[in-house]
DNA sequence: GTTCGGATCTAGATCGTTCTAGTAACTCCA
DNA sequence: TGGAGTTACTAGAACGATCTAGATCCGAAC
């Protein structure tokens, strides 16, 4: 029970069948050269044995791994719902994944290097944080794709969400909705940040208006303490740099008194599971990262089966109305 | 810039020493058997190709490749805070961490697979969803720790939280605090809900108490519903199947004004960052995650490096004492 | 009847490591 | 001086697969 016997290799399959090793490895990945009665034969006594091929052999000869590595943050619940989707993706594309974890005290470049290791083909890393310079470094070895990022030079290619396209809608939609005193409660360093706060300046600015920037991050915590300073000085409606953010903004709205959206709109960003709960219904800025992220595999794919160069594929995020937007209350306009 | 040149190998690094393959192994990974010069030659030259070990080819050869299989769930954002520990307890022992996912239309087996294809030496499987059969045949071929679930039979390691003492502190805090009307709501058919409602029932019963289930489920919504199932027959103080789930009743009380934890207390399970954001300052019981990864790693190690027979640690959990539960509201009690 | 060609199967080299066994040189000491 | 012991190094066989080149068989074509 407790003793673990040595796996069995090609060789004993063969044995059991009578045949030679090199028709089990062609019997085993389905090549041609192997006839129907032995085919089954051999599939019996694999079966029998309960074979399963060594992947570090196999790959170590053929140089084929077919699979792909995939980086994300375990402190990001997004970065799992693209890793979902990816999966799929990848199944589909007859592709495993081998996961790495960007998390406390491990690096992005240990986890690269884990998926190098285990001998990816390809890398999909989501929202890298790593240098340009490092990004190509990599690239050097195996095809790397950037998700959610695409400042990442010519070497590397890059699936991902239009940012200013998506600050743009969230503007466009406010202020069809009548508002005029919109603030933005920015990523602070997070990747995608420094676009969307430039965006929403730009954009402010091109409807006449005045674009106000309050401090924020990536999470709830960073959200409710950019919604506290704007205690005093509320304005109509606030785009959060994302939904976690976004999620904080409501609270300390809520713990002020004021509704939502009937005092102050709030619209998100990433419409993640959090903005789709029912008792938050968070208006949000899609970036359709399931759809992202099957592009994000596709290329990887395309890239390493016939070569060809890097390419930035760009996508239009939409608008997902729901409840936390609405006309301003109607209030002392000049 | 695009083209990847071919890896380096011992080989070329040999070759450029002026010495055997042999001996700049032995240099590669610190093997006593060479000189300090030839030491500092061989690093040098291997600096300078740039060359890496291949992993595949190393451990087909060792047959040791230090990596450990763990699964999670994608949709369970507890789970990654688990992952996040078992990387770095892993680190320190030496061992690198192989993921696979858990998620939709990707079930446990084929997680399981792709772990064992990447050459795992031990699986960790967090809350395993199998069959104590399925489990004991792939323990078979590895060491197996299931993490937070410990009924999985004799040849399979198990580490995890023990459901009814917490429950029972649970129970046992909020009728400390006056409380006689306690209501469960329950985690439907996730693991460990069994578990936990049976706890209840023993525990109130225990108490003199008459012991209410309503049926719940894992997520925010599950709580929601249930929560909705109470108004109109209220209690004084509800026990949720985790800390999502507990979020969900909150919400659902927030909408019929009720407030916490002045009208009704609420208790989550597994203290995750959820129950410790500043506007939600959950009461919980803490399983205390991290620990638990820890053990199952170390757990996993051993039975690696030294056989022996599969064992099950149990540890107690505790209360986290936070905002969401006091003293009942003094009403017309008997 | 010989030759050809396709289908089926096999022997042996090979991938990049580690491991085993052994050689060569040098020191130590009776 | 002549083993024994140590240290530094190397040749070649593994590991478990794939791949190349060739062997064998068998029916068809000339």
């Amino acid at each position: 029970m407790t003793e673990q016997q040595r796996r069995p290799t090609l060789m004993d399959v063969a044995r059991a069948a009578g045949v030679s090793r090199a028709l089990v490895s062609i019997v085993m990945r389905g090549a041609p050269g192997a006839s129907e009665p032995t085919r089954q034969k051999v599939m019996e006594a694999a079966r029998e044995l309960g074979y399963r091929p060594d992947s570090r052999a196999r790959l170590l000869r053929s140089s084929r791994t077919k699979l792909l590595g995939l980086s994300f943050s375990s402190s990001q619940p997004f970065h799992t719902e693209i890793v979902d989707a990816a999966y799929a993706e990848a199944a589909a594309r007859g592709y495993e994944i081998a996961l790495s974890a960007v998390a406390n005290g491990r690096p992005e470049e240990r986890a690269i290097e884990a998926l190098l290791d285990f001998g990816s083909e390809a890398l999909i890393l989501i929202s890298p944080t790593l240098s340009n310079q490092d990004l190509a470094r990599y690239a050097g070895q195996v095809p790397l794709v950037s998700l959610l990022r695409n400042d990442v030079g010519e070497s590397v290619d890059s699936v991902s969400s239009d940012d200013h396209a998506g600050i743009r809608i969230a503007v466009d939609h406010l202020t069809a909705l009548g508002h005029r005193r919109i603030v933005h409660v920015d990523g602070g360093t997070a990747v995608s940040a420094d676009q969307r706060r430039a965006a929403f300046h730009t954009e402010m600015l091109r409807h006449g208006l005045e674009p106000v920037t309050v401090p924020g991050g990536p999470t709830e915590e960073d959200g409710l303490r950019a919604g506290q300073s704007l205690i005093g000085d509320m304005p109509s409606a606030i785009i959060a740099f994302n939904d976690r953010a976004a999620l904080g903004v409501m609270e300390s709205l809520r713990a002020t008194g004021l509704q939502v959206p009937t005092d102050v709109s709030v619209l998100g960003y990433d419409d993640s599971q959090f903005a789709r709960l029912s008792y938050v219904q968070l208006s949000s800025i899609s970036q359709d990262a399931p759809l992202l992220a099957a592009a994000a595999v596709d290329r990887a794919v395309e890239r390493i089966e016939t070569p060809q160069p890097p390419a930035h594929l760009v996508r239009t995020p939409h608008l997902v109305l729901r409840r936390t937007t609405g006309h301003p209350a109607p209030q002392m306009q000049p």
